[in-house]
DNA sequence: TCGTATATTGCGACTCCCTGTCAATTTGAA
DNA sequence: TTCAAATTGACAGGGAGTCGCAATATACGA
């Protein structure tokens, strides 16, 4: 058993709810995979492999990983929200290219001090962060299209 | 004739699109106040003046304030889109109370500094950010109601 | 292991924010 | 003033996500 599927199991022991085969068979489909996701993807890939979790749970299971600190759900203006791992994914924010689509990643543990002042002189504390940049990446610029790339 | 009029009609002749009625009431309206608002919330406010603007064009002037880069439209992971003005506005970034709702600004010149080295250093060329910080403010730590403040 | 209280599930209906359609109206260039 | 083209209002439609509920699964204690 993963590290993961501890995790989880322990957050819903720990608030009072129910380990069950369409939260496992969730749990299990979202680490398959280590990119941003959305919703009614991950809910695709579970029908194909025939794994017969309703899309309702799926939303429901997504909300439940969010708050257990496994995931994070990201809003990036879309109309669909995206998913990304947290466990094993060091804290990171996001350059989007307007251009492709693509999303790539970035930290730089100057602004996460950054933050820590500005919150610090508001008296605020700081439960999340998110930074994105949208703009065009280097091959949408270079005229290449993404597929050229690797 | 304010700025932002200038700047709007001027956007619209350069970009082949006509100064209507309906537009104009929906960017008065826009700068009759200096706060953030979601579409729903000005459409009932030129209700109340009775300007006779659908709600489907306060959609659609929204769009092009924001694309004329009057108003920058916020997504902050809630139902609705947030807007605000940018002429007469630096740009800033948000904090945002999770208790209370309370959006409260900031802006930091490091980390636009920041931004352009990481831009620099993936070859990205950036056309806008956003960063927000959620947390509880100041006021809701202490257990003080924002009414009490002023 | 079994029984039971309680949580969860799948389903589809539903909500909410917009966005698209289209006939009637307005705009502005000639 | 004329008139093609753009815009508008009304409302249907879309799409992501949520809700209610009867059927089902889980887990806890006996
Ligand atoms: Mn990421
Ligand atoms: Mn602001
Ligand atoms: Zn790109
Ligand atoms: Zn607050």
């Amino acid at each position: 058993m993963g590290k993961e599927e501890k995790t989880f199991i322990e957050f819903l022991r720990r608030t009072g709810q129910k380990v069950t085969r369409a939260r496992c068979l969730v749990l299990e489909e979202v680490y398959r995979h280590h990119d941003h996701f959305d919703a009614e993807a991950l809910y695709q890939r579970l029908e194909k492999r025939r794994a017969g979790v309703s899309r309702a749970t799926v939303y429901r299971t997504l909300s439940l990983l969010d708050r257990s600190g496994l995931v994070r759900k990201m809003d990036l203006g879309e109309a669909r929200s995206l998913y990304e791992h947290v466990l094993g994914h060091p804290h990171h924010d996001h350059l989007i290219c307007v251009s492709c689509g693509r999303i790539f990643e970035f930290e730089h543990p100057g602004i996460e001090e950054i933050q820590n002042q500005i919150c610090a002189q508001h008296g605020f504390e700081m439960h999340s962060h998110t930074q994105q940049i949208f703009g065009r990446c280097r091959d949408c610029r270079a005229g290449r299209s993404p597929a050229e790339t690797s």
